[in-house]
DNA sequence: CTGTTAGCGCGTTCAC
DNA sequence: GTGAACGCGCTAACAG
């Protein structure tokens, strides 16, 4: 990391390291002629300003830590991407991790950890754990954060989510009204309010149709991936297919589900329809077309970054944003 | 952010700034019974040390700048995840960037710049233009970085690619050997090396064949995306389907191009076959489940830090790594 | 084992 | 319009 520093490029210049300081961050207290010379020579010479230095003396960064779950998702992927551009739109970079393993917790705490360090501006998170949010709201920790596509009741936040209730509701009434009485949900773990409001919509389309809820109808999935949900549904299906239908946590473990379907020699939908939820960009080109729930994953991930960077800039300092999306039903092929 | 500092700590524990660092950074030199102490008012007070300082004094950083076209792209979505993941338990991060946009160079540029000024130790690449190159190559300039999935001819880098002229190769046999002779050939921009090689081992399978190269059998999508895909293939289809199959330089393509091939109301693989690139997650539960070259995606990704890694800890210095991956063919129901 | 101090590269008063 | 000097928070000699 032997490179040029403002202090070289002072002396290279014959000017002050003031003088250069300006010229680099186009400071108007610079005569024109040497504005231009200077910055021919930082030309020539390659300098490449110090971030670190710059940060460590502004007391502040331009970068976003982000910290979710899969990526290999699609549905993730696809919010990341809205982070990305929006947040490189707004001259910010982001750093991503991700919290897959087993020990989730531990490994969410230790990312969380690190982008404090590294003194991020401001954090974007779907956190597993409640206790991910108490450690940021620790005191003499005053950093901005907001919650993707899960929120906490506990703890009040800044969060962007899509209205999970409304959501399933819709996908389980369509399948009711498809004539489907015993509907198998494929959820994710309930610790999380998109799986425990997914749910919910789900009883509540049940109660409204008069059907009643079937606990051994609800099977949770111990990881939210394609792998996870073809090993139970295969196993389920290895037993007794006791349901016509499987409304799934999200497209991608109605990917999984779906290969099973096939996988076991049954039709989809005529022996067992299925929903998904994201609308993920794949989700129509799968065998057959997915009825799913959409929701906009670039506009959320892009709308985190925004009411981030209007706490940063003090904005609505303070006031807690709560959006929360409208779903809408893409009924497909699979139901 | 107003943290505590160092300094705060060690008057708040009546002990000097040194002491501290020791124990944060867990020297030896430290009397337990003070280190215990120390560390318990660190718990209790908060203390989160500062990176971007320890960093400049240190010059080196435990960021990996990472510069990718298309998360959205499932291929991509995977080699970040085994980006992200290895570098994790190295104790690296990631700083993300795309450079999907018109104006690739602008972007992929601008990114480089920043990542260079935030003083990453090193970046993983997937460069559009190989100007890219010269940048890092600059004066001055000796930081390490790996290109991955391209190459490029005239500058001579560390890199992890796929065979791509095997694979292509292998999937226009395959195809052939399947009696097609009119092979429509959906390739990304020859400007790259992976598009380009692809196209040769497309060519070569032609010759070993017999099968005279057809040039207006080949045609080139603007972006590598689905949408994209499905805009040109359902344009070719809309004139007249001089071929009996198609072969997309990646699934992602692939997955657009079956779309349009649907709606055009085209069966798969009766009236015309598709074969991808990658193997994506998705490709075996699509409809029909997709035949494609199989590449392991992860383990690029993991393989590129790697390389890093060794660079930068000066293992391998000055020895240019280049890794080539022989892919896979993996036959489905789509030929 | 512990403390003092210099300096990493930069931006910002405050002089001139 | 320009320069000198301080300090952001931290680590690493060096001294004790």
């Amino acid at each position: 990391m032997a490179q040029l520093t403002i202090k070289e490029l002072a002396k290279i210049t014959g000017l002050s390291v003031s003088t250069m300081s300006r010229v680099i961050n186009d400071h108007p207290d610079v005569a024109p002629k040497t504005r231009k010379r200077v910055k021919k020579i930082i030309e020539e010479f390659g300098y490449t300003p110090n971030l670190l230095a710059k940060d460590l003396r502004l007391q502040s960064t331009k970068t976003i830590g982000v910290v979710i779950s899969d990526i290999s998702n699609p549905f993730f992927a696809r919010v990341v991407k809205g982070i990305e551009n929006t947040a490189r739109q707004r001259k910010y970079n982001i750093i991503l991790c991700e919290s897959t393993e087993q020990d989730r917790l531990k490994v969410e705490k230790e990312s969380i950890e690190t982008l404090l360090k590294k003194r991020v501006a401001g954090l974007l998170l779907t956190p597993v754990h409640e206790e991910v949010v108490d450690i940021l709201a620790r005191k003499g920790r005053e950093i901005p954060f907001v919650l993707m596509s899960r929120h906490f009741i506990k703890t009040p936040t800044n969060y962007v989510v899509s209205d999970d209730i409304l959501g399933s509701y819709l996908a389980t009434k369509h399948l009711i009204e498809k004539g489907h009485r015993k509907i198998l949900y494929l959820n994710g773990s309930s610790r999380l309010s998109d799986a425990r409001d997914r749910l919910t919509g789900y009883k509540k389309a049940l109660l409204e149709k008069g059907i009643s809820f079937d606990e051994s109808l609800v099977k949770t999935v111990s990881g939210i991936n394609m792998e996870e949900a073809y090993k139970v549904v295969k196993r389920i299906l290895a037993k007794k297919a006791d349901f016509t239908a499987i409304f799934c946590f999200c497209d991608y473990l109605a990917m999984g589900a779906m290969r099973a379907i096939h996988e076991a020699g049954w039709r989809i939908p005529e022996d067992i329809a299925v929903v998904g939820y994201d609308d993920v960009e794949v989700a129509s080109i799968l065998e057959p077309p997915l009825t799913t729930v959409s929701t906009p994953k670039y506009q959320l991930g892009e709308k985190a970054v925004e009411i981030l960077l209007d706490h940063l800039l003090g904005k609505k300092h303070k006031t807690l944003q709560q959006v929360v999306v409208k779903p809408k039903l893409m009924v497909r092929k699979s139901t």
